[in-house]
DNA sequence: CGGTATCCGCAAAGATACTG
DNA sequence: CAGTATCTTTGCGGATACCG
C-alpha cells in the first residue's frame, strides 16, 4: 500500500475532511458517485450523463477513484460484454452524505442557470433522498418505473425504499411518466388524479399504485429558496 | 433575486447534488465551511489557517459563499474592530454533511502526502465529528482545552456536545496538552494516566476531569484503511 | 493589518480528433 | 464503445503592489 502520492494536488492537511475531498473534491468526482449510486454504468454512460466532462477527465476521475478504493471496475454482466463502473463498499458509505448534499442544495436550485439540463435519472436520485422515512408500506411492493431515461425499479418494504436502474424482474404495479409531470407530482403541484385522467400518466389500468408510490417521498416546499440579505 | 449567473463555471444540471457543487464545489470552500464550524474568523485567521490558498483565491471563495448566503460578513465584536466571517443558518446545515465527510475521509488518511499540515483546530473539528452520541454525562460540564492554536471550549450536557474556538467564560476544568498528546489519547493509544504523569497533560489538578472529557469521544480503530484491490 | 487587484507561470479542465 | 493524445482555455498558486 501508498503506491506513491495518489493526490496530485492534496491539500495535505492532516485533516478528515481536507482528506476526503483529495479523494472525490475534484471537479465532476461527487457527480460520477452521483450518477454511480442508481447502479453500475459503462463508461459511454457515465459521460453522456456529465454533459462537457471531457473523456479524458472522465478518465483521469475513475482512475483516482478507481486507486482510492472508492469505485471499481468490472466485467459487464453477461449478455452485454464489456467493462461497469460501480460503487465499492467504501464508496457506497458516501450515498447518504451524497443525498444529504443533495437535499441541501436542492434548496439553491432557483440560482441555477437557464439552459441547466435536466435528466430524469436525476429526479429518481432526489426520490431516494427525499424518501419519507416515517412512511412505511402495507405489504412489500416493486414499482416499474418507465421515465425519459428507462426504465427504473422502486422497491419498499416496511419504511425501506431502495431504487436501482433497469426494470425489475417482477413488477406489481408499472408506472409511467413524462419526467415533468412526475416532478410535478411530487413536489404538489399536480394532482395524481388529474395526470391520469390527462394521460400524462399511465398507471397499469390501476391508479391506486401510483398513489401509493407518490406516498413514499417528501419532498420539500417549493418555496426553499434561500434568502441572502440583498445587498446594495 | 437572481441577481445574475451567481456560478461562473456551473455544472448546469437540474439536480441538488449539482447546486450544492456550484455552490460549495470550488476548491477550498468546503474548507472554509469546515474552519468556519466552530466559531468566526477574520481573512486573516482563515487565510492563515488553509496554507497555499492565495488571498485572491479566498476573496473570490468569500464572495461566492456570502451571494449564496452560505457565509455572513459581520462587525467583530467590540474588542477587535475589523470584520469577521461565520456561517449562516443555511451554512450551519452544511455542519452534519461536513462531520461525515470528515468520518468518511478519514479512513484514508494513510494516504496523505507526508508533509501534511497539522492545525490542532482540525482535530478538534474530529472531537466533533466523533462524538459519542451513546454517552451522557452526569451533569452539564464546560471544559476549557488549551491547544496550540489557543484555547477551545467544550461544553457537554447529557448527550449533547458543543465545541468552539475561544475560552469558556466559566470551565469546570482546564486541560492543557500537547496537540499529538491529545490525539493519542483520543484513538486509545496512550492512556490519560500516563500522560499525566509525564506531565505532557495537565488538568487543573484534576485528573478526573481529563478521563471525563475523553469519554465523550468514540474515535475509530486505527487500522481502519480502504483496501483496493491492489492492482498489476 | 484587512482586504482587493493585477500580473505571471503552471497545471487542470474543455473540446475534439484519433486509435485499439 | 472505451479510452488516449493533442490543443486550447481557464482557474489556481504565488508574489506583489495597492487602498482603507
Amino acid at each position: 500500500m501508498q503506491d506513491d502520492a495518489p493526490f496530485t494536488r492534496s491539500y495535505a492537511q492532516v485533516c478528515g475532511v481536507a482528506t476526503a475531498l483529495d479523494v472525490i473534491g475534484d471537479r465532476w468526482s461527487i457527480l460520477i458517485v452521483r450518477d454511480l449510486m442508481l447502479g453500475p454504468l459503462r463508461f459511454g454512460d457515465l459521460a453522456a450523463g456529465l454533459p462537457s466532462i471531457g473523456t479524458n477527465t472522465l478518465t483521469a476521475r475513475l482512475k483516482l477513484l478507481e486507486t482510492t478504493g472508492v469505485v471499481a471496475r468490472r466485467a459487464a454482466p453477461l449478455p452485454d460484454r464489456g467493462t461497469v463502473y460501480e460503487l465499492t463498499p467504501y464508496g457506497r458509505e458516501l450515498e447518504p452524505i451524497v443525498m444529504a448534499l443533495g437535499r441541501w442544495g436542492s434548496r439553491s436550485m432557483d440560482r441555477l442557470p437557464a439552459n441547466a439540463v435536466w435528466h430524469s435519472r436525476w429526479l429518481v436520485a432526489a426520490m431516494l433522498a427525499f424518501h419519507d422515512e416515517s412512511h412505511a408500506v402495507a405489504k412489500p411492493t416493486t414499482w416499474a418505473l418507465w421515465l425519459s431515461d428507462g426504465p427504473f425499479s422502486v422497491v419498499a418494504e416496511a419504511t425501506q425504499v431502495s431504487i436501482s436502474a433497469g426494470a425489475p424482474a417482477k413488477a406489481d404495479a408499472v408506472v409511467s411518466a413524462r419526467d415533468e409531470v412526475l416532478h410535478r407530482m411530487l413536489i404538489g403541484q399536480l394532482e395524481p388524479g388529474a395526470a391520469l385522467s390527462d394521460g400524462d400518466v399511465t398507471s397499469d389500468g390501476n391508479p391506486a399504485a401510483l398513489v401509493d408510490l407518490l406516498a413514499l417521498f417528501a419532498f420539500p416546499p417549493v418555496d426553499s429558496a434561500i434568502d441572502t440579505a440583498s445587498a446594495p
